[in-house]
DNA sequence: TACACTTGTAGTCAAATTTACCATAAGATA
DNA sequence: TATCTTATGGTAAATTTGACTACAAGTGTA
């Protein structure tokens, strides 16, 4: 089986030695992008991460990355390089900032742009093709010692994704299309690290007509099956037309 | 007198021809700094703006920016290109993001980190150095067409402003160290679009506590002098601690 | 001095929202 | 049938918001 994430680590680690990259495509030579991908699996907010296979770094886990194609936008670069990883399209993905210390890549001057992504593990189970050896979740109270400055990088995802899951309904990405209203409060739960009231999130969220309930209820529960909801993009767009806002 | 901004637009459009910098430091290449310098006038939010003097965009106007030397941070090239402008230094200063569309720099592949700053006026009034021929106020809802993808740069980080000053008391760094509450909300009334009651901000904005109240009030001023108070950083660190959320 | 004018500051009150609860419903299981 | 678990609906007090009124403290002027 092909290893990617041996591939894409290892491109950056022997920068020096040989070109850059084993595709056609010549990239740029000084900047990278490295992606922090969201997982939410169990009521338990995860990160997959990658492993290297060799160099000075070798068995430590970073985060997924890889180089810029002089032609792509950065954005296409992050994409493609989560493509390439997950075999997924089509998933949210917002630019976090650039990293730009100046000792972050031992061997020289490398600025990493990050990036972060949100995706529902039943979509990643299905597609995704390599070894547990390669990519594993992990908890984001349990992540280990990583590359470089990824241990940095993904704490100032963690704290924006906090950020941001407030102001925007973003949440969403991280569940099945179809869910109860309860997963979607654990979701935030865990995500803020906070205690929240079941009835009073239920008239919150529902107060803010962004769910639509369908005709379908819970499956193989060995409780009272509770109402599926999902969620309405148009409505959310008129909404912030309107200058809305998404709070709990 | 030393021309500034020619300085600083002229490295990067002619860095094909000659050594990037006119510096000793070395620079990479294909990543530049540029800055939204807001500052806050007469009721008005600016951005302060810098002229090209040569080049396929003489005349025209552009944000601020240059190279980022190879010994240093994106953070500290962004607040040195800021004092080489301004003169000042301990800047409110904060990354956007970054800018990498393939073809948004015309001669070669440059990926940009585009930096927003908040100046008081009044200090930068006293230090600056240069001729209004090469730098100049713009307010924000009358800047002219810019160079490369600044427009779209500019429009990125007021949408950011906007969104940033809700979320945390950034905005007092365009206020004076002392001033009245009308003026702060003034301040938000025209970074945000929209108008306040007077007694309700006054209300809500003493309740978090963030304001201390001087011994002192509004000088020469054709009416009854308003009560003049300064910013508490040390109360908003132990708010910020506790899960503050600063909210109009 | 009296008066109008401007802005600052305090307070009121109804409406809306939040918070902390309680109560019942709807299944599943033993 | 009894019991357990989760879903869902509701209530009442506390808090916050929004619209508005009233008055205070100055300036400038007739």
């Amino acid at each position: 089986m092909f290893n990617l994430s041996k591939f894409i680590v290892s491109m950056i680690e022997n920068v020096d030695d040989k070109p850059a990259l084993k595709s056609e495509q010549s990239a740029m030579n000084a900047i990278t992008i490295d992606c922090v991908i969201f997982g939410f699996d169990k009521g338990s907010l995860e990160v997959l991460l990658v492993q290297h296979a060799e160099g000075i770094s070798k068995g430590k886990w970073g985060l997924p990355g890889g180089w810029i194609y002089k032609k792509e936008s950065t954005d296409n670069a992050a994409h493609r390089l989560l493509n390439e990883l997950t075999g997924l399209d089509n998933i949210y993905l917002e630019q976090l900032k650039a990293f730009g210390e100046p000792d972050r890549f031992p061997l020289r001057r490398v600025i990493t742009i990050g990036y972060y992504a949100l995706v529902k593990r039943e979509d990643y189970n299905i597609k995704a093709g390599f070894t547990a050896a390669d990519a594993k979740w992990y908890k984001i109270d349990s992540i280990p010692n990583l590359i470089y400055d990824h241990n940095e990088i993904l704490a100032y995802s963690l704290k924006h994704l906090r950020q941001r899951v407030r102001q925007a309904p973003i949440g969403f990405n991280l569940l099945p299309e179809k869910f109860t209203l309860l997963q979607l409060m654990r979701l935030y739960e865990e995500i803020l690290g906070i205690e929240m009231d079941k009835s009073n999130f239920r008239r919150k969220i529902l107060h803010m007509k962004l769910l639509a309930a369908l005709d379908e209820k819970q499956q193989d529960v060995s409780h009272r099956a509770a109402q599926l909801y999902k969620f309405e993009p148009e409505i959310y767009k008129q909404l912030t037309e309107k200058g809305f806002n998404f709070e709990f």
